[in-house]
DNA sequence: CATCGTACCTGGCAGC
DNA sequence: TGCTGCCAGGTACGAT
């Protein structure tokens, strides 16, 4: 999955697409994805313009003109694939057809079915059950050290759990939580209660920063994640520490021999990477 | 409430 | 060349 950056990327590559157009035709190929489909889920899209298309946390939204937006999530192995023309053949996992009256086609295509899509009003879309608990948007003027603190405070888990946790804050997960707790030098197994003052500052930089050059690259193609163009993101070469257990610390100068490099643990049954000698 | 383990589903890959 | 087991970007749910 696409965590946040590749989310906004996924939306940017949408946005001209859709925005504006009207849906001429949607189509539903299988009953449910981890949830069912909402009842009327395709007649409640068909003929409605698209007004904008945004981002919260991880779930992309679809505004349209009635009021009615789609709620859509990506799961782990999501995709949305646009093709100028309806394809010739449909893929195995091609789930949900968008076709637009300039005849684009946009098809979301997700092996896991972890992915989700579902329908709401936009007067009460806050309150949906899907977005009603997230955190605070990182990327939002809101977002900052001591607001960081004041939701990990009293938290005794690890501040790796904490930030994969969406109602602490939203749209990070198992890469970017990695990624950002080496930046602010913030040992992953630290009691997330801990961080407060200037190593919550920087944990929020840290934050703000990773995921912001994460989606100026076009976010990271690693398995089947792509961007809506189609295009890969390039993100992935930036890691300083996710999937390079061993790999020297690009922060450290000490002895990959004697250190034995970047550490992967277990945390709540997902990879953690790090370097021990930089990150306390 | 907070926390933890487990379940959901498919595909790719390393190792035999 | 199979086969098997492990691993993968996420989230919800039940048990404690």
């Amino acid at each position: 999955m696409p965590e946040l950056p590749e989310v906004e990327t996924v939306c940017r590559g949408l946005a001209p697409h859709l925005e504006g157009r009207t849906l001429v035709q949607v189509l539903q190929r299988r009953a449910n994805l981890r949830v069912p489909f909402p009842p009327g889920f395709c007649e409640r899209l068909t003929g409605r313009r698209v007004e904008s298309v945004r981002r919260r946390a991880k779930y992309i939204l679809v505004h349209l003109d009635d009021g009615t937006v789609l709620i859509a999530h990506l799961g782990m192995s999501g995709r949305m694939i646009i093709t100028p023309e309806r394809p010739a053949a449909w893929g195995a996992h091609d789930h949900v057809v968008l076709e637009t009256d300039a005849g684009t086609v946009v098809t979301f295509n997700d092996a896991r079915r972890f992915g989700l899509m579902d329908l709401a009003i936009a007067e009460t879309l806050a309150e949906h059950p899907l977005l009603r608990t997230l955190g605070p948007e990182p990327l939002g003027n809101e977002f900052s050290g001591p607001v960081l603190a004041g939701r990990l405070a009293g938290r005794m888990t690890s501040i790796k759990a904490a930030l994969l946790d969406q109602t602490v804050v939203a749209g990070l997960g198992n890469i970017y939580v990695s990624e950002a707790l080496f930046l602010a030098r913030l040992s992953p197994t630290r009691i997330a209660a801990t961080v407060t003052g200037a190593k919550a500052e920087r944990l929020a930089a840290a934050i703000r920063g990773v995921l912001e050059r994460a989606i100026a690259a076009g976010g990271s193609s690693l398995r089947d994640y792509r961007q809506a163009s189609g295009e890969l993101g390039y993100f992935q070469h930036q890691f300083s520490v996710y999937d390079r257990e061993g790999a020297p610390c690009p922060g450290c100068t000490c002895d990959v021999a004697k250190t034995g490099g970047i550490r992967r643990i277990v945390q709540a049954g997902r990879s953690t990477f790090y370097c021990p000698q930089r990150q306390r």
